[in-house]
DNA sequence: ATTGTGGATTTGATCGATCAAACTAATATG
DNA sequence: CATATTAGTTTGATCGATCAAATCCACAAT
């Protein structure tokens, strides 16, 4: 295995100094055209490639995001993590960026990990998933002034406009709002919300979509809605067991609106195909049994995460001193998909 | 921000020199147990961590293994790829080993990112899926000395015996007899085979097990057992247009068995609950809609995978002429899950 | 002719760790 | 007693790149 060429090799068969075979790489701008193609030449035959190593001992920088992989993916919406962790891979891919994984058995642990990754220059930043209520590893992130984006909001104490902490969003107020005033110009009048117990960040903003959409769109009361609105863990049988109950309990409905599509899937096979049933996060289940799901815009999401931390292209860190005027956050807006049932 | 520290700092604060620190750190063994003591104690007080990139410039060696996320295999079973990512990140990371993503737009595009991660020292050795006929990715991995582990027999020219290829594999043969012996113990005779056109080294693999199984355990003829073996393009719709086939070109069957739950929902779509139906895979669908499959034990194929390549424990590559007898790979065994159909 | 200016390029130092060889001191060997 | 031997530790060099400062050079202004 031959010895791998390096700047010094580049800049001999050039005619230059390894000092500016390493300026034609990162400022092409100070070298005079003539002799960058020349050394640009020299690169190619010698097939030459730096060395991430050396460049990150010296630059302190990695071109490498950390993402913890989630460890219960169990059941059907892990996939939505699993898409979203494509598409982020892939985008960061196209900017030169690595994605590099790790496990943790806890907030704590993920923290001890954080710590490890940047001290090593392992990674630069942290994209960070399914963030919960009053979330110890932002907190932490922000005071040792590691960078990181979140995927989904800051839903404890923290300022949703604190520019330290970056965050991209799926405005799942807007999903619920659009599947239920969606069953309510089909006519349906008393839709079912099927979904988790508060408080849950996301779930109650959900719900939320829901209560406003039936709340303008119909004549419910509020003693209606209250009835309507079932909270459950999330699952397959808990769903289907949940709307057994509410027909048990003699409560009319028409439609149902869930919170994921395991629960929908629930409800589906209690009520039949008759029903109007939509689900959440457009799974592979949804589309396998044809059922309505709304999709969340997962490459969207991991756009939106790039560029918040990374500017709109390349791949250095955005320099907040530089560019304070850079957007902070983004809310992306899901958008419903509509099948017929194929359960029969 | 304060400088972090090296183990000069190390040294300093524990009156030995760097260089013995560093043995602490690799090669605990040479330095007198009363020293290793006061470095270890030093390292804790200063909360001193080496410095990933600049141990790899100077090793060439990064406890990285990279893996390619597959592009987008959208559809039911590409959970089975995310849970063996899952399961190898988190044996990895229990060998202090790291998990390495990239994506590629094809295969000359994938060798062309082997190249740049290796040479740059991102990663030791790439582990590869979806393995197929004549796999370039394999030839050009040995020819250039490479470590790898593919998930996947070789199933072209390549002796399956080369023991410069370490691979580990489910054996889909066990899968499909040991589904099909279970459906002829029920009692049912005319079992129907829905897979995927050949040439398909799993496939073909799969269909080999259910012949087996049928042969022994039947009396059918050849012909009936070719009129009852479908070949079809994976996918749900797929699987259910070749049953309607099937029965509609008035050949009688009792049961069942597929290569993939994608072709099994399918299947059970079309047939209602009353014929049994075994899917492959065990998908999060199967699970949700009380499909019976074949679930592939993927966490014995992560940890084969990394046994293979890295010895039993520890992570650093295994060195074939040190430990010339390792094992070169390994086939497990899947196990069926029966459920009772939930469709109904 | 002298000095100044800015662009293009080169040189020396450095990032943090490990390797290879050298050194020290204590014990063993002839 | 002189010389190997060995365990434990230290010193010098190196991995490949980039930063910061120095140098070189052509050309303009005084």
């Amino acid at each position: 295995m031959a010895k791998l060429p390096t700047v010094l090799d580049v800049g001999l068969l050039a005619g230059v100094s390894r000092q500016t075979v390493s300026n034609v790489l990162n400022t092409p701008e100070v070298v005079k055209p003539e002799t960058r193609m020349r050394v640009e030449a020299a690169i190619a035959q010698l097939r030459y490639r730096p060395h991430a190593s050396a460049r990150r001992l010296r630059t302190r920088k990695s071109a490498t995001l950390g993402i913890r992989l989630d460890p219960m993916t169990n059941g059907i919406s892990g996939s939505v993590h699993d898409r979203f962790l494509h598409a982020l891979t892939e985008l960061a891919d196209a900017r030169g960026l690595r994605v590099m994984l790790f496990t943790a058995t806890g907030p704590e642990d993920e923290i001890r990990q954080f710590k490890r990754m940047h001290e090593g220059a392992d990674v630069d930043a942290f994209v960070l998933t399914s963030t919960f209520f009053d979330d110890p590893r932002t907190e932490w992130l922000i005071e040792n002034d590691i960078p990181f984006v979140t995927f989904g909001r800051p839903w404890g104490i923290d300022d949703m406009n604190d520019p330290r902490h970056l965050w991209v969003d799926v405005d799942g107020w807007s999903g619920l709002y659009q599947a239920t005033t969606e069953l309510i110009a089909q006519g349906e009048r008393r839709i079912a919300y099927l979904g988790w117990p508060s408080p849950s960040g996301t779930g109650d903003d959900r719900r939320r979509g829901w209560r406003d959409a039936m709340t303008e769109g119909t004549d419910l009361t509020v003693p209606d809605l209250d009835a309507l609105q079932l909270a459950v863990i999330d699952g397959v049988a808990q769903g289907r067991e949940a709307i057994r109950e509410l027909g048990e309990a003699g409560i009319p409905f028409d439609a149902i609106v869930c919170a994921s599509d395991s629960l929908a899937l629930g409800a589906l096979l209690m009520v039949g195909p008759d029903v109007p049933v939509i689900g959440y996060d457009n799974t592979p289940v949804a589309e396998a049994v044809g059922l309505s799901s709304i999709e969340q815009p997962l490459e969207e999401v991991a756009a939106g995460a790039l560029e918040l931390i990374m500017g709109a292209a390349g791949s250095e860190l955005v320099d907040w001193d530089v560019a304070p005027d850079s957007p902070r956050h983004r809310l992306v807006t899901p958008r419903l998909i509509t099948r017929n049932r194929r359960i029969t």
